[in-house]
RNA sequence: GUCUUGUUAGCUCAGCUGGUAGAGCACGUCACUUUUAAUGAUGUGGCCGAUGGUUCGAAUCCAUCACAGGACACCA
């Protein structure tokens, strides 16, 4: 049964006391003119005035009720709205006759969302507030709010119940406020560079463009099966087809994996395609998107992460197989010989699965040695064809790809590779990823012949990169949980015993 | 998936080697017209996450489960 707590059922009580009064707990007539932040800048000249006041100016401002001190026949409160806090000064003899007394002594509390009417003035402490002249309820909160002081710690309840975490941090409110910057600079980044924004399906009839799980659901009408899309990726290839030659998209992919610090079942990515570009343009437009982002921003270059510190001014690129040796300080005779590698990593009491290729061995030299120690941004070039199933060969040496990664603290930010766009040779690239999912990998991709079959119309050579935009927030913000950079992260339902009761 | 820690009042937390539950805030009542987490007095408030077990007796010990945090594994 809702609302069996005690407290609830008090302020229901007030509330339909209030109604009895002729005041309405839920009205929807606001006066506001002016927000909290408005209202402190517009009178920061209030402190020089005679009497520190003006009672020639009238305001009406509104915000949700955060302390409460009744003190006999005046009360401070202070209240809140998006913009920031405000002090009330509210005396029994400014308002109606038994309105302090009988309405707002007894019936407001933290919590309520109110209107004051009023003038500025400053206190004897020096602190700006609104003298209230009228004072008025915009909406009981039957419910009441976490302790003044420590607030809502728990993240069981912040992440389930976001808008109280919203109502009682602000730090909270600054975190996701960056968050919408950021998207919102990228977006106007890359328009900038004449890109053009696009949405892609996010039902799929193939899931593909990454290695992952798909979500499956059901179309009713046709009868089949359809994928939560777990890239953008072929679609917006197929657009580089169909002649756009600059494209991004942000937007959810969702993926039918594991849920912890960095992975959550359906995050944010923007992928951009460019036309007639190779992976070293990528690098150099990634780093003028930093640039624009910390600009705009206003952040400072060097952000602190955890026990980190970021220079964000300090890109650096390195081939991967160098960043072996000279940042891995793995020894230069191991790094390009299979069986020394797994001689070094057997040495280090890390298992190897056997029949791993010279570039799957590479890629665990780096995972291992190198990753971690990426504090900086770093672009990791040169990636082996083997890990490599989507990029382009580079011209000069077949055995490695035009791509690189961007590594930031040492986590992966962005993916970026010239395309490749050779038909015949994506078909078999599919064609051996189609037998590695016959031999039980389920996340190898399937084959995709409506793409094969865009891609023999001839896509220009084209360059495309992938930045997950949680994980970014999250190093802009200082936040080490993807669940904090998400409004609404993914939560296992709690067990519901109303259910049963219901049932009865 | 594995390991580990947690779950006690609306919130933040105490609660020793088992003896039927405590503080602060919030809320009620009283006092107080310049407070800053206001203050002072006083009172209400709990199926101690769920289910079993051990015991004369369980918030406390044991087992299972649920949810959450952290670490690792897997994954990009």
């Amino acid at each position: 049964m809702a609302f069996e707590n005690k407290f609830i059922q008090q302020r229901i009580e007030k509330a339909k006391l209030l109604k009895e009064a002729g005041f309405n707990p839920y009205s929807n007539e606001s006066n506001r003119n002016t927000t909290i932040e408005k209202y402190l800048n517009v009178n920061s000249d209030i402190a020089e005035k005679e009497n520190q006041r003006d009672e020639n100016r009238h305001y009406c401002v509104s915000g949700r009720i955060k302390l409460l001190r009744i003190m006999g026949k005046a009360s401070f409160l202070k209240i809140e709205d998006e913009s920031g806090m405000l002090q009330v000064y509210v005396a029994r003899d400014n308002l109606p006759e038994d309105f302090y007394n009988t309405i707002f002594k007894k019936n407001i509390e933290v919590g309520d969302i109110v209107e004051v009417n009023g003038y500025p003035f400053v206190t004897g402490k020096g602190e700006l507030s609104i003298h209230a002249t009228d004072f008025k309820l915009l909406t009981k909160a039957i419910a009441p709010l976490p302790e003044k002081f420590h607030g809502v710690t728990d993240k069981e309840i912040r992440y389930r119940k976001r808008y109280l975490d919203l109502i009682m941090n602000a730090d909270v409110r600054k975190t996701f406020k960056i968050r919408s910057k950021v998207i919102s600079l990228t977006r106007r980044f890359f328009e900038d560079k004449g890109f053009l924004e696009v949405e892609t399906p996010m039902m799929h009839p193939i899931a593909g463009g990454a290695n992952a799980k798909p979500f499956v659901t059901h179309h009713n009408a046709l009868g089949i099966d359809r994928f939560l899309r777990i890239a953008p990726e072929r679609y917006l290839k197929r657009l580089i087809v169909g002649g756009f030659e600059a494209v991004f998209e942000i937007n959810r992919n969702f993926r039918n994996e594991g849920m912890d610090a960095t992975h959550n079942p359906e995050f944010t990515s923007i992928e951009f395609y460019w036309a007639y570009k190779t992976y070293k343009d990528l690098i150099e437009i990634t780093k003028e998107y930093f640039k624009y982002l910390f600009e705009h921003l206003n952040l400072p270059t060097v952000l602190p992460y955890g026990e980190l510190e970021i220079n964000f001014d300090n890109f650096t690129e390195v081939p991967l197989i160098k960043s072996l040796t000279t940042v891995g300080g793995v020894p230069a005779e191991v790094v390009n010989d299979k069986e020394k590698i797994v001689e070094f990593l057997k040495s280090k009491n890390l298992t190897v699965k056997p029949g791993m290729n010279l570039g799957q061995l590479q890629g665990e030299l780096f995972d291992e040695f190198v990753e971690e120690k990426l504090v900086d941004p770093t672009f990791i070039t040169e990636y082996p064809v083997e890990i490599s199933p989507l990029a382009r060969r580079s011209d000069d040496n077949p055995a490695i790809t035009e791509r690189f990664e961007l590594f930031i603290a040492g986590r992966e930010i962005a993916n970026a590779f010239s395309e490749l766009n050779d038909p015949v040779d994506q078909y078999e690239r599919f064609k051996g990823q189609v037998d590695a999912k016959d031999a039980g990998d389920d996340e190898a991709h399937e084959m995709d012949e409506d793409f094969i079959d865009a891609l023999s119309y001839g896509m220009a050579p084209a360059a495309g990169q992938g930045i997950g935009m949680d994980r970014l927030v999250m190093l802009l913000t200082n936040e080490h949980s993807i669940r904090d950079v998400l409004l609404f992260p993914a939560m296992k339902p709690v067990h519901n015993e109303e259910k049963t009761a219901e049932e009865e």
